[in-house]
DNA sequence: CTCATCATGTAACCAGTTACATGATTTT
DNA sequence: AAAATCATGTAACTGGTTACATGATGAG
C-alpha cells in the first residue's frame, strides 16, 4: 500500500475512535479539506481494515439510536501509519478540469468563451464561500490551525485566480 | 461522459493535431499544469475516441524516425467539446497527501514529526523548482498566460504553506 | 403515519496506474 | 554492437464513484 484513504482513516481513528458513519461525517469536514470520501467507502475499507488488523471494530449499544460500531487503532495500525509518513510522497498528480476549460477558450469561439465564463463564475462563487467559511473557523491546537491555514491559502488563490481568469476573458476578442 | 482525459486531449488537439506520443509529451509540460496522463492511457483513449468518432487518426509516414499516427479533431469531437465546457464542474475533489501527513503529527510521537518534516522539506523544493521554472517562463498568448499565472500561484501557495508548516513543526513541544 | 436522521452495507462500473511487450530508427 | 529515442500498444489491477438496498429510531 503506499497511499490511500486508509491512512486519512488511521489518521482520523487517532484522533478520535468513531464509527463508519461518524467518519463519513468527519470527512465532509476537517479532514475534507485534504481528503474526501464517501460512507459507502469508508464502510468497504473500515473491514478491509479490521481483516488487516489495523482496526479494530467494537459494536455500541445505543438506546436513543441504532447501535454503531466504533473502530480504533491498532499498534499494528499505528505501525502502519508510521511506516507511511516515513515513505516521501511521490509528485502529486494535477488534475483541474477548469484549467482546462479555460485553455479550451484559446481556440474556442464566442459560445466557448460565453460557457467557460458562466463556470467560472460560479467557481469564484463556491471558493468566496468555502473561503468565508474556513475564515470564520476558530481552533486552538498549532497543527489544526496550520491545517485551516492551508484551506483558506488554496481557496484565496483560486478566488484571485478565478476573477483573473473572468477579467482576461471578458477583454478577450 | 461527464468529464475526463477525453476533453483534455480534444482542447489539445484543436490546438495542434498530434500522435499518441506527442500528446504524452505535451502532457508533461503545458497542459500538465493542469492534467496528467501516461502514454498507455493516451493511447487507450485516441482509439475510444476514434472509435466514438470524436478524432481521426491518420498514418504519417516519417523517413527518418518510426510512422507515426496523427490525430485530429472531427465536428463531432468539436460538439462534444462545446457540451462538456456547458456542462456545469461539480466541486472538485481535494486530496492531498501532504496535508493528511501533517495532520497526523497532532497525535504523533517525535518519530512521526520528523518524518513529516523531512517530507515537507522535499516538498518544498519540488515547489520552489517549479515556481522558478513557471518564472522563467514566456507566453504571448493571454489564455497561456493566465493559464501560467494560475501554475505560477498554486506553487507560490504551497511553498509558503510548507514553510510555514516547517515552522509551526519545529517549534512543536 | 410520515419524514428526517442515524446506521450499515452490496454490486456494477469506470478512470487511471502498473507491469509487460514489441519494433523502428539514430546515435555513440 | 549497444544504448537512446521514437512510436505503439495489451493486460491485470486498484482506488474511487454511482446506483441500489435495508433497517432502527425519534420528531412532528
Amino acid at each position: 500500500v503506499t497511499v490511500a484513504l486508509e491512512h486519512a482513516i488511521l489518521v482520523a481513528l487517532r484522533e478520535r475512535p468513531a464509527s463508519g458513519y461518524e467518519l463519513a461525517r468527519r470527512f465532509d469536514r476537517s479532514i475534507g479539506f485534504f481528503w474526501t470520501a464517501t460512507h459507502q467507502q469508508i464502510y468497504t475499507v473500515l473491514r478491509r481494515m479490521d481483516g488487516l488488523g489495523w482496526v479494530r471494530g467494537e459494536v455500541v449499544a445505543q438506546d436513543d439510536r441504532p447501535d454503531k460500531k466504533v473502530y480504533a487503532t491498532t499498534p499494528d495500525g499505528d505501525a502502519e501509519l508510521a511506516r507511511w509518513l516515513g515513505d516521501p510522497l511521490g509528485p502529486q498528480p494535477q488534475r483541474l478540469d477548469i484549467g482546462v476549460k479555460v485553455r479550451a477558450t484559446a481556440t474556442g469561439d464566442q459560445a466557448m468563451v460565453a460557457a467557460v465564463l458562466a463556470d467560472l463564475r460560479r467557481q469564484r462563487d463556491r471558493h468566496a464561500e468555502r473561503l468565508a467559511e474556513y475564515l470564520a473557523m476558530e481552533v486552538d491546537d498549532p497543527v489544526h490551525g496550520l491545517v485551516l491555514r492551508g484551506g483558506v491559502m488554496i481557496e484565496k488563490g483560486w478566488l484571485e485566480w478565478c476573477e483573473d481568469a473572468i477579467r482576461v476573458l471578458e477583454e478577450l476578442p
